[in-house]
DNA sequence: GCCAACGTTGGC
DNA sequence: GCCAACGTTGGC
């Protein structure tokens, strides 16, 4: 069981979209290491959802529910997607600001590598944000 | 194989 | 709108 952080423009894709259509496939990712952890997910996996550049808040859970298989939008089959689950919002969205300002979240992928559309959480940064995002769900 | 130029992402 | 941080491309 692993977790992960995955980035949506909520211009392009939103959490509202997200939860409306159910299951959705995780498309467009064209960057090797965003690959690279995409490929690593399994079933169960849960990630949490990031609104970038307009929010920059996590606004909810998804759950990974189809393991990595080839992108439909990308040609070649060099690029693969999966297909994530909404599992619920967060009552209290959790901003970039405050994981900043949280010294527990300071070791974060999100942080260390602002650029990675897909990175991985810990288990300890998992369970942190649950906490102050009052996410209760199993 | 190196590196300059260019493109993209995403925070500010 | 700007810019930092990367990633990619192409000339040498």
């Amino acid at each position: 069981m692993q977790y992960w952080l995955i980035k949506s423009e909520p211009e392009t894709f939103s959490w509202q979209q997200q939860v409306t259509n159910k299951v959705e496939p995780w498309t467009g990712v064209r960057n090797y290491q965003a690959r690279n952890n995409l490929s690593a997910m399994r079933c169960g996996d849960l990630a949490f959802f990031y609104h970038s550049v307009s929010e920059k808040q996590i606004v909810g859970v998804v759950e990974i529910v189809r393991e990595a298989y080839p992108d439909p939008t990308a040609e070649g089959g060099k690029w693969v997607c999966v297909d994530v689950a909404a599992r619920g919002a967060f009552a209290a969205p959790v901003s970039l600001a405050t994981i900043k300002a949280d010294p527990a979240l300071s070791e974060m992928a999100l942080l260390r590598q602002s650029r990675l559309s897909v990175a991985p959480v810990t288990a300890a940064e998992w369970a942190h944000l649950c906490h102050i995002g009052h996410w209760d769900k199993p």
